[in-house]
DNA sequence: GCATTATTTGAGGATGGACTCAAATTCGTC
DNA sequence: GACGAATTTGAGTCCATCCTCAAATAATGC
């Protein structure tokens, strides 16, 4: 019996067998892919089945319905962005200001490839907003945490408010680097420069002494 | 008759008497509110129309088609840009750096209401693509001159790629500002401090001194 | 092999939204 | 006030896309 796990919709089952994992992996890689490439609203049902090689019953058969297999798809970018800010908390503490901004810019660039359906799904206007809210939330606290990390003593809110900006800045670079023919060459490290100069600016006050103690001011 | 300009679609006609321009006027106005609202693909005819206090078939005498309603919407938000860049160029004049970075980033917060929903209609994929493009082209371009203007001297492709990212901190702080419960409260704010610490840097070089001699270095 | 459950399939239902058009109405002009 | 031209109207067409479902097929356990 498809022992349906408990409160889905009308129809929504968890796999039960490899053949059918194996299925979903691929239903939401040619999901993200194709979101990725023309957004969430001009991506159909039936082309998702069709670049996954499955047919359009399979993919209501594991998802109730288009929203599903986008929550589907930011549960799983969350995933890794909590990971990625784990580990890069673990880092920020052997850096300096300058070297975390620019391991921040970075990261984006090679987490890219693997949540590049991201900011089409963020972009996209469904009901349950409150996942995307989440994503956000999570990518602005583990760049909040890994600031203050760097900077011990960084207020709190203030931290928050960096992050903001920080993840937009992100955004944007990956705007830059993504689109077809999007702007001028030069702008993608002139944006690195800008957020260079930001954090450093911004953490100066909090820069680590040779002797560990920070020397913030009042 | 109505004389169709000449290479109109099937059917585009321009409004011949008042009631029609004032209609226009109306639906614009409607389409402009709802597409900053809900999006390009999430506002419908119907809808523009009603909240236009119109019926379908009138949005449809004076626009072929929902492309013909974003184009137009796109070409007004340009001529504005166009106007309001001018005059800026003129003010850039009698600026210092810093001056002009304040200048520039509250010129949108001023210009929001003007061109709601640029934002948008630049995120819409459509098949013209080339009308949003020149738009870009055209806000690069005007803030490129008021950076030259206020900083002669400044390399012309420099010049595009610092105006590119100026353009992007400005939509960043357009949606900061726009979204529901987007960011954290100080984050404006602190995109701004960015956008100033960055622009004094890049226009440090090219400070006026007192005698109007520009003392670039090589 | 047989029963049971999971997965696949694809034709078709339902919906919504872009777009049409012929008839009615209003406006401007003489 | 009558004529033609501009505008309004809204029911109706068309079509893309979401989603359903009963029957076919494959896998699993005994």
């Amino acid at each position: 019996m498809d022992s349906n796990s408990s409160r889905g919709k009308r129809t929504s089952l968890q796999p039960m067998r490899a053949a059918g994992r194996q299925r979903v992996e691929e239903l939401l890689e040619a999901a993200s892919d194709l979101m990725a490439e023309r957004g969430y609203e001009a991506t159909t049902m039936a082309e998702i089945a069709a670049r996954a090689g499955a047919k359009i019953g399979s993919l209501y058969r594991f998802f109730p319905n288009k929203e599903a297999v986008a929550d589907a798809l930011v549960q799983r970018h969350i995933a890794v962005l909590e990971d990625e800010y784990a580990a890069l908390a673990k880092r920020a503490a052997t850096l300096s200001p300058d070297a975390l901004a620019d391991v921040l810019i970075e990261l984006l660039v090679t987490l890219h490839p693997r949540v590049k359906s991201l900011s089409a799904l963020m972009e996209a206007r469904t009901d349950k907003m409150e996942i995307r809210d989440r994503a956000r939330g999570h990518a602005i606290a583990g760049i909040a945490a890994a600031l203050r990390v760097c900077a011990p003593g960084l207020d709190e809110a203030l931290a928050r408010d960096i992050a903001a900006v920080v993840l937009n800045i992100m955004k944007v670079l990956r705007s830059m680097l993504a689109k077809d023919a999007p702007t001028t060459s030069g702008a993608p490290d002139e944006l690195r420069q800008m957020h260079r100069l930001y954090l450093t600016d911004r953490l100066r006050p909090f820069r680590r002494t040779p002797d560990g103690i920070t020397d913030a001011e009042p």
